[in-house]
DNA sequence: TTCGCTCCTTGACGCCCGTCAAGCGGGTTC
DNA sequence: GAACCCGCTTGACGGGCGTCAAGGAGCGAA
């Protein structure tokens, strides 16, 4: 489906796109689709070649590898107002990572083609797609950090904390929704449900309760100092 | 210094230049410089503006971050015929690591406003470098992947087997040389010294030799059951 | 309502890996 | 030569996290 009114909003707010004037915006998703998906719908596979880039309207994304045992590893999670698989236009092997909605939701979808055919004559418009490509790429090294120099209870506050941001004053108390399941939180800080959920646990001691899909948190100071404790 | 013959060559080997007509390869590092760096020389820290990106000539360069408590995570080791830092063009808060030599060696330097100036005219040059970043991002995915489920031992496998590439027929036995110290060699795949140690020592029963620095590898099929077993 | 299913939690247990410590070999400095 | 440092190895020990298992809460279907 063409981009209507509506979505065109949504997509200036990409980064990629945030405070392009009208006409080159319209210009720009001229050839790009909105795609609505359902859960569990997959978007594209390990290896498939690279035909598009996306950018989340609404819904989430996990982006993972398959294991030769079957296992998967969520690489990152993207929402509304971030994009993903830029980094891919280049890619003469295909998508490195399969990607797949964990929550319906719309989509953008750039063919890189047309997009390739863009930069050609917008050197703006490369200046934005490497901005964009860095904010992705930082997160990845923010992952490899955090994985290997944090424990799971860490982790887990980190994340909570991330989705409290812009970070309110300290001392206040902070309500937070989980965005999608806990199994899949668990896998994307890199450890098993289970401990996922005792990780929860540990953190009531640092002023986290847990009611179902949704965390309070009392003080933001206190929790923000359990996860970098200087 | 500026880029004499002899260096001229090795940077037309670079992922990022290869294969570009003389006269091209000559004017995109015309504003580039060649630096020799002894070990251990800071070649610039996180946070600090992004002023030039780099190929390795020779030697080895470590990216690295800084824990608050003095830690340091290796996010990635660089060596010859190999660039970084490239993802950085575009970063307004300055480089998101730090670098660092590990071996003395010689590194081309790129200055980025140059650089964008150039991207500005040269859509093929936009291209390369989406290619080159695109290994690197490749690199980190993968990366992510085996830090989260493969174990120590099977990392250090992995490792070892990475250096033998293009692989050689399997059956055959491969002398492979550490490019650099243990030590490092343990953070860069995620775990302490001592691991490492014992990893390798794990490692002799699927036929891994190790003296000193070299590790000679009985039986490339065996070890690489161990690493990625079906 | 009851059944069945999925998601989540909690407990018990074991293993991998980090920590602390000792020891060894090689290099450098005096 | 002796003293020292540093990189590496090995042992002992503890803790964090994965695995296996059981059980509860929520929810849709019949």
């Amino acid at each position: 489906m063409a981009v209507g009114e509506d979505d065109l909003e949504k997509v200036h707010q990409l980064p990629m796109f945030r405070g392009l004037a009208a006409d080159a915006l319209r210009s720009v998703v001229k050839d790009a689709e909105v795609l609505a998906y359902s859960k569990r719908t997959t978007i594209f596979e390990q290896g498939d070649p690279v035909t598009h880039f996306f950018g989340v309207l609404s819904g989430w994304v996990k982006l993972y590898r398959l294991r030769p045992d079957g296992s998967e590893v969520i690489i990152e999670v993207f929402g509304p107002g971030e994009s993903f698989a830029e980094g891919a236009i280049c890619m003469p092997d295909g998508y490195p990572v399969s990607a797949e909605m964990v929550e319906r939701g719309r989509l953008l979808a750039v063919p890189v083609t047309d997009y390739i055919d863009r930069l050609r004559e917008d050197p703006d418009m490369v200046l934005r797609t490497f901005a964009s490509l860095a904010v992705n790429l930082k997160r990845l090294v923010t992952r490899i950090e955090t994985a290997s120099s944090q424990t799971s209870s860490q982790r887990v506050g980190a994340f909570l904390l991330h989705f409290c941001s812009p970070s309110r004053p300290y001392g206040s108390a902070v309500d937070v929704r989980l965005p999608y399941d806990k199994k899949l939180i668990a896998n994307r800080l890199g450890m098993k449900p289970e401990t996922f959920s005792r990780a929860l646990a540990q953190l009531r001691n640092h002023g986290v309760t847990i009611k179902g899909g949704d965390a309070r948190i009392a003080d933001l100071a206190v929790l923000h100092r359990h996860v970098s404790p200087e």
